[in-house]
Formats: structure tokens, C-alpha cells, sequence
DNA sequence: TATCACCTATAGCATTGCTATATGAACTGA
DNA sequence: TCAGTTCATATAGCAATGCTATAGGTGATA
């Protein structure tokens, strides 16, 4: 087993009870296995961490540190809502990496137990939706955006670690992630309204999607494809039929 | 202590293990507290059970059912929309209700260990996007916006058990609910074009339009014309959005 | 009555989180 | 230089935990 170099005995410890925490899938660790890995006995975990949970704690904020590193180390887009959707993904793929971790810390919440964390990762979001707002690109108030988004965000997180690696679809993400996005943009306040009427006709459909293909350069249709595609959007879009 | 009547040990054994779960605020439920409760020793519970996590599993599966139960009871509204918005209220409540437990069925949802409820969830939801989708009332396939609405669902719930009773928001719930109604729901296609995430925004349009055709028999193109359009449209539909 | 399957209890094992106590090392002030 | 103080680690062991080997009791069936 690795001696973690010869960092002190308290890194060492956090370092070993991360590794196994990491490769435990859901088993419990054990004080012992913690120490044996690190090289060292029981009387010194205790001295540092004072506690089992006080060591857990410490491996989670030392987590949340990173995650939160993540969140701010990549660069403004310019445009927030694109920044919002970096940092969604982000979130994403942080617990797909550490899913013992991520489990820890979003999994278990109880109100007793360090809402803290939450409140950090909510300021994190809202900070992105403030420049948003700013931006006129919000129609609802950015804190109770922020903590909507990422709730969803969490969300879906626990349900792409709970299937196997294997099957992991992360549409599922990028869908629920639009969803909310799209939810808060002013754009669409007013179609809220009108939710039981709706019924989007075909021509407004085709005018959407004639303007969007037009603007995305779509790769799933060759030149010609394409080409014809947007013929026929154009004349189901003229047409006055519904 | 109740001595849960005369029922049978196993039963004993189960409410006396549901009963120490709910007010046990995430510290640990022993197998001695469990028995004394129930009025039994160790065997009888390795007896029935053969194992601690069988024990809480039972009551897990104890607990889904009643959920699956409440979640079915109420009588559809006619409106598929509003009946999901209700089934949503439900299963914030049945994790607001039964904080413990629900965080022992979403919470530690890991590969290995039975995303077979994960599963019912979803099904259970899908089953009413279907009717959604058969109204026209559904811009994407059902079993995606069932995951995706789930997985929200999940995400504010176990949000809302984190925050202090007094403090519970609701509103994170109700805002959250409608954000994802609304962005599944064919209303807002039109508003779907922004600038810069025009390729996302080409999936949700071609979906609503794909829906659009599907229901309205437009005859502004040959039925082959239709078909290869569908043929494209579904391409374009099922394309993974980065 | 005898048999047999099922259910429950007694007693105890190995492992767990944790600690009382003691030992060493490093620094301090004279 | 050295006693005193503080920090850090080890030895050994306790109480509680999940679990089980074994045996005793109960009812139905023959």
C-alpha cells in the first residue's frame, strides 16, 4: 500500500481515508483501514480529526474545495447562460468522478448536519445568475433560480450515478439542463401562460426550426439534405393551413 | 414501548425498524435496538431477513409501495399536465413526510444497489407523460421527460429535507415542477431560438415539429416527402446536443 | 405418540468506534 | 545545558456492533 510519500501523518490520513472512501462503493470503512493505509494507529486520527465524522467532514470540504475550484476556473463566455450551462455540466461530471464523495455530500443532507454546503454551492450558482439578471437574461429572481437549477442539477447527478457506468446517458443532463435554462430566460415568460391552450401549430414549429437549423450549422444533414429540408420548412411555413 | 399488538415477529420486526428510522436523524439504527423494540432477540431478525440491510431493504420496499400507492390514488384530472403536477406534490410530501426513509430510497442510490426503484419511479411517471404525449401536450418522448422530470423531482425534494422544517420554501418545489412542465410541454417551441444555443435549441424544435406533423396530417408535402422529412427530423431529434 | 419443519432463545465471536495512559520528540526559557 | 512544557504518536483495552453456532421449543402431520 502507498506510504503517501512521507506527507504528515494528518494529510496522510485524509489521503487514505479519500482512497478507500473512493473504492468503498457504498461499504462502510473502517477507522482501522484508515490508519493501516495510512502507517499509522488509532490514537492519531483522533488527535487530529477528534472523530471518525470529523475526518469524513474534513475529506468532504477538502472535496467541496475542489468542486468549488472547478466551478470558477474556467473562463466568463461572455454570455452567463452559456456560462450556466459549463457550470451545470461541471457539476455533473465532478460527481460522476467522485461518486462516494459526491454521495456524501448531496446525498445525505439532513438539516441538522450542514446545509453549509449547499449554501456555498447555491452562492456559486447564483453569482453566475446575478450577471444574467444584469444581462436582462432572467425573468425570475436570481437567488431562487440559482437554488431551483440546483436542485435539478443535483438531481440529476445522483440519477446518472445510480445507473452502471455503462448505461449512463447524459442526455438526461443536457436535457434537464435546457429544461431549466430555458425555463428562467425571459424569452418564453409569456408562453407560460398558456399552457393548457398551447398547441403549437406545425408552421410555428417549422418557422422555429427553419430559423434555428439556419443559425446552428447542423452536421446531421449533408449540403443537399439540408438544402432541401429547408425548402420544404418554407413551405409548410407559408402555408395558412394550421 | 409498543409491543405492535400481537403481529407477527416479522411484522414486529419491520415497524419497530420503520418506527426507529424515522426518528433516528441519520445516526446509525442498531440490531439490538431494533429487537428490544420489537420484543425479540438477534436470530429471529437474521431468521427472516438473513441480514441487516435485508431488514431495510424490506422497509424500503415497504415504503415505495406506499408511495406507488399514493402516487396512483388520486383520480386523473383530464388534464395530463396538471395530473402530473399533482404526482409531483406527491412525492415531495411522501419525502417531506418520511424524511429518513426517503433519503434511504433517493439518497444512497448507487450502480450496484437496486436502481430497481429508480426504475418504478420512472415508469410510473412515463406512464402519465404518455397520456401528455397522446393530448399532444409533450414536445419530447415520454420516457426521456419522464427521467428528466424525476430526477428534478428528486433533486428539490431532497433539497427541501435538508433545510429546517421552519424554513422550507415551497416555492423551490412549485417554480422547479412548472420550469420542467413548461420546457416538455409544446408551448414554448417558438421561443426556443437564441443566439448561441441554437444546436439544443434545433433538437427541441424539430421534436415539437416531429410532434406538430404527427398530429395535424398536414398535406403541404407528398406522403414520401413526409416520410424522408420524419426520417430527417428524427435524426436531427435524436442527435446528442453538446 | 413420533416426526419433522419451522421459529425463537442463549451465549458468544470478530470487528467496530473510541479512549486511558504512557512514551517520545521538539521547542522554550534560564 | 537542562528542566519544563507542548505536541504527536503508540500500546492496550473497553463497550457496542453485526452476526452466528447451537440448542430448545412449538405446531402440524402421520
Amino acid at each position: 500500500m502507498s506510504l503517501d510519500g512521507q506527507l504528515p501523518p494528518k494529510m496522510r490520513l485524509l489521503h487514505a481515508a479519500a482512497e478507500l472512501l473512493a473504492k468503498s462503493a457504498g461499504a462502510s470503512v473502517s477507522t482501522r483501514q484508515i490508519t493501516q493505509l495510512a502507517g499509522l494507529t488509532a490514537p492519531t486520527l483522533y488527535h487530529h480529526f477528534g472523530d471518525k465524522e470529523g475526518l469524513f467532514d474534513a475529506v468532504v470540504t477538502a472535496g467541496f474545495e475542489e468542486y468549488v475550484a472547478g466551478e470558477r476556473d474556467f473562463a466568463p463566455s461572455g454570455n452567463p447562460l452559456e456560462d450556466i450551462r459549463r457550470m451545470w455540466d461541471n457539476h455533473v461530471q465532478f460527481g460522476l468522478k467522485q461518486p462516494e464523495l459526491y454521495l456524501v455530500m448531496f446525498g445525505n443532507l439532513r438539516p441538522e448536519s450542514r446545509p453549509a454546503i449547499v449554501a456555498d454551492a447555491e452562492s456559486l450558482m447564483e453569482e453566475m445568475l446575478n450577471k444574467a439578471a444584469a444581462a436582462g437574461q432572467l425573468n425570475v429572481q436570481p437567488r431562487e433560480a440559482a437554488r431551483s437549477i440546483l436542485a435539478a442539477n443535483v438531481g440529476v447527478t445522483l440519477m446518472l450515478i445510480a445507473e452502471p457506468a455503462a448505461e449512463r446517458n447524459l442526455e438526461l443532463s443536457t436535457m434537464t439542463r435546457d429544461a431549466m435554462i430555458f425555463a428562467v430566460s425571459p424569452a418564453q415568460a409569456e408562453g407560460a401562460a398558456t399552457e393548457d391552450s398551447a398547441r403549437s401549430s406545425v408552421v410555428v414549429a417549422a418557422i422555429a426550426l427553419n430559423a434555428a437549423l439556419q443559425a446552428s450549422h447542423s452536421d446531421q444533414l449533408s449540403s443537399s439534405e439540408l438544402k432541401l429540408f429547408l425548402e420544404w420548412l418554407h413551405r409548410i411555413s407559408t402555408s395558412t393551413s394550421s
